[in-house]
DNA sequence: GCCACCGGTGGC
DNA sequence: GCCACCGGTGGC
């Protein structure tokens, strides 16, 4: 009965590329299927309205991301349905990482064609007090959210600075209902500098990866890596003036829905001729206990209240040493120091 | 030839 | 297992 416990904040895309600038934030997609509970808990219906448009759930003009957004968008942008994604904020992971959502297909076949992957259509933020999602209107507002979500916790009355008015009463802007593909933003991830754009590209579904972050340099130059934007910098003194790598970040979010990225392959040590494979294990045979564990392990992407673990944060987020922030900004020093 | 996308891998 | 990085390559 309560809503979902994680605030989360869509951000609509409408560029032709799969590029979306976003903000770090675990992303989670939705299958069709149930595995994936609605993260708002149980109120959220998951009628599956959406029908085929629901794709464009989220290609919807901002403006109107309403409640009903999700019927009506139709007016999809580009090329296909692959392009509605959405971004969310999780706050159920109490400060720890945004959610976002991608949006899916209908069926199980890759979002895009070869050439066209998945981009974020939407951004979302759950309310750190009643735990709804929160569509937000453009990735700049997203990124400036995401940079302090820890500092200063989205909610409902966030939504005001862009003047629209929605309260905790109001229901979720958008739901987890199998028509999108979410996925979990990293959080406190610093905006760009001005002038450049950070920009994330999802793969396809059975990718080594979920994503690729760039950031577009005022010139216009595609950065993929701090050692690239190392080499910008001391290549552009024009434009790197008070610029620390810090304001950097290459963390992608990540997939909640299982196995969207596929399983490193066999290394060549597995593959070689003299290797054996390991014997089969008959799961069945384990002890029942073990049995139990697997079973509650195997709902990693159930936001229902059970998904969470005694620190308040869901399984799936339990990322341990998990310090994106301080292992970039340890990166970034070192980066100052050498090259800045 | 360029570039968007993908795969692989070393380091942690 | 995750992440950062970078090489490869197919399509344009």
């Amino acid at each position: 009965m309560q809503q979902s416990r994680s605030p989360k904040i869509t951000i609509k895309m409408g560029g032709k590329r799969p590029e979306i600038a976003l903000p770090d934030v675990n992303i989670n997609h939705e299958t069709s299927q149930k595995d994936q509970t609605a993260p708002d808990g149980p109120s959220v219906p998951s009628h599956t309205d959406e029908k085929e448009t629901d794709e464009n759930v989220l290609d919807a003009s901002l403006s109107e991301y309403s409640t009903d957004d999700e019927d009506k968008d139709t007016d999809t942008p580009l090329c296909d349905d692959s392009q509605k994604q959405i971004v969310l904020y999780d706050h159920s992971l109490n400060v720890s990482e945004p959610v976002k959502t991608v949006k899916k297909p209908k069926s199980d076949k890759p979002l895009l064609s070869s050439k066209s992957p998945p981009e974020v259509g939407a951004f979302t933020v759950q309310c750190a007090n009643c735990l709804k999602w929160r569509l937000i209107p453009d990735q700049e507002k997203y990124e400036v959210i995401r940079e302090h979500i820890t500092e200063q916790p989205f909610t409902c009355e966030t939504t005001h600075q862009w003047n629209r008015v929605v309260s905790c009463d109001d229901p979720t802007d958008i739901e987890q209902d199998g028509t999108r593909i979410w996925a979990i933003d990293k959080p406190n991830i610093a905006q760009p500098p001005p002038g450049w754009k950070r920009l994330l590209r999802l793969r396809r579904e059975g990718s080594s990866k979920f994503a690729d972050v760039y950031y577009a340099s005022p010139t216009g130059e595609k950065l993929r890596s701090l050692p690239d934007v190392v080499k910008y910098l001391k290549d552009h003194p024009e434009h790197s003036q008070g610029i620390g790598l810090a304001r950097f970040s290459f963390q992608i979010p990540r997939p909640l829905k299982e196995n969207y990225v596929r399983k490193r392959s066999k290394t060549a040590a597995t593959t070689s001729p003299g290797y054996l494979e390991p014997p089969l294990v008959v799961p069945v045979q384990w002890a029942g206990p073990e049995q139990k564990m697997n079973v509650q392990l195997a709902e990693p992407l159930s936001w229902a209240g059970p998904m969470e673990n005694q620190d308040g944060m869901p399984a799936y987020l339990k990322t341990p040493e998990l310090d994106p922030v301080n292992r970039a900004a340890k990166k970034a020093k070192i980066y100052d120091i050498n090259c800045l």
